[in-house]
DNA sequence: TTACGATTGAAACGGCTGTTTGAAACCATT
DNA sequence: AATGGTTTCAAACAGCCGTTTCAATCGTAA
């Protein structure tokens, strides 16, 4: 059941994708260790680009939903929502990802980071569509978080975001907790620091931030 | 001179890499668009695996070289190093490379990304090998700057790399003064806020910082 | 047991890949 | 003008790609 033609297709490809990327990797190969027939993908999955798109959506689409269900129990406990926690509901479900069902590692989210490299592409795009709710929702959480008007608080929210996947493809996965720990003190440090004290920056200094480059 | 078959593979295989990915772009499309022989590539630069190598060189040799340059004066002004001063060291030359030619935008650093995706590759492991001497002067400079014994700094400057990296491969190279300094900026307070507050949450809050998963 | 849709299997399809080859063209030096 | 090394060119090489085909097999419902 859990063994289905299908399914040991996509476990393959999404390990072979993560490690060698979409074009790198081949459909004989996929099917080969997966221990099933060439044609098996194209019956089942349709085409290989189709193969690439049930792989991400199978865990975006789960990974979304609880990001977004912590999001809500959050902003249930209390109107201006703790920022720790906001962050804590974007970063944590993702972190776990790669220890989810046997220590994968920051595999899938190699991945992510592998579609996200692949711009300009209908995958990217998709993805983007996919997540363009999600981050919006969290915008909101962390623009009331820090009860400012809106800023370009979205590139802040990029940074952070590049941080956790960044992190995630980097760290195999192992100490989660800690993980998720630094990762959401170093986003709330760096949101807070950004937002709520308007344009001059956080610690004063003797020389000038930006000189001019050589 | 400057349009010689070399560069302009090198120019062209860029471009067609940063787009499309490495396998997914092929040598005929290099030569068409360069409008050189097809033969060029291997016979300037070997192989097409050589030749992804020197894309990167010429790249990654002068970044690196003008972020410890630009390190090197910032420690000279003042032994407890500015900290914002040094993540400008970091960060600024990373950023003006994606206006550097002739407005190519975030090409390179989604080049960059596409490279660093492709984990367990002697491609990533060659890039690493030539970046971790500069991040150990990096991570040396930004201790010194926060006087604070080792701890896990490595983990932070690593979120700020991830968020540098994302950046640039998402915005098209635009404003990059501006970006920069936000980025800075929200690394400063990342850093500060993680390190010299030792293991105790920056902002204290009711609601533990983690809790179980469902 | 028979019948039938779902699945698997082996083989082949046209097409594109990176690389190599050897002749032609170029260009500075004798 | 003749030479010899460097660079370009068109063509071909073997090999792998995603997809399709159609017969063989399986599993279940009549």
């Amino acid at each position: 059941m859990s063994d289905s033609t299908a399914d040991r297709i996509l476990d393959t490809a999404e390990r072979l994708f993560a490690d060698q990327g979409f074009h790198a990797t081949t459909l004989r190969q996929i099917t080969r260790e997966a221990d099933v027939n060439l044609a098996a993908v194209n019956y089942h999955h349709g085409s290989k680009d189709a193969l690439i798109a049930a792989v991400f959506r199978r865990r975006l689409e789960p990974l979304n939903r609880e990001r977004l269900e912590r999001l809500e129990e959050v902003l249930a406990d209390g109107d201006p929502p703790v920022l720790e926690r906001v962050l804590e509901a974007l970063i944590h479900p993702a972190l776990r990802l790669g220890t989810q069902p046997a220590g994968d590692g920051g595999r899938f989210m190699r991945l992510l980071m592998r579609a996200w490299a692949e711009n300009a592409t209908r995958l990217h795009q998709a993805i983007r569509r996919e997540y363009s709710h999600v981050m919006r929702a969290f915008a909101d959480a962390v623009r009331r978080a820090l009860q400012d008007e809106p800023a370009d608080l979205r590139q802040q929210l990029d940074f952070l975001i590049g941080a956790l996947t960044y992190t995630m493809a980097e760290t195999g996965g192992d100490d989660v907790e800690s993980t998720a720990r630094a990762l959401v003190r170093f986003g709330c440090a760096g949101l807070r620091d950004s937002l709520d004290a308007g344009d001059a920056p956080g610690v004063r200094q003797t020389e000038p931030l930006m000189e001019n480059a050589r």
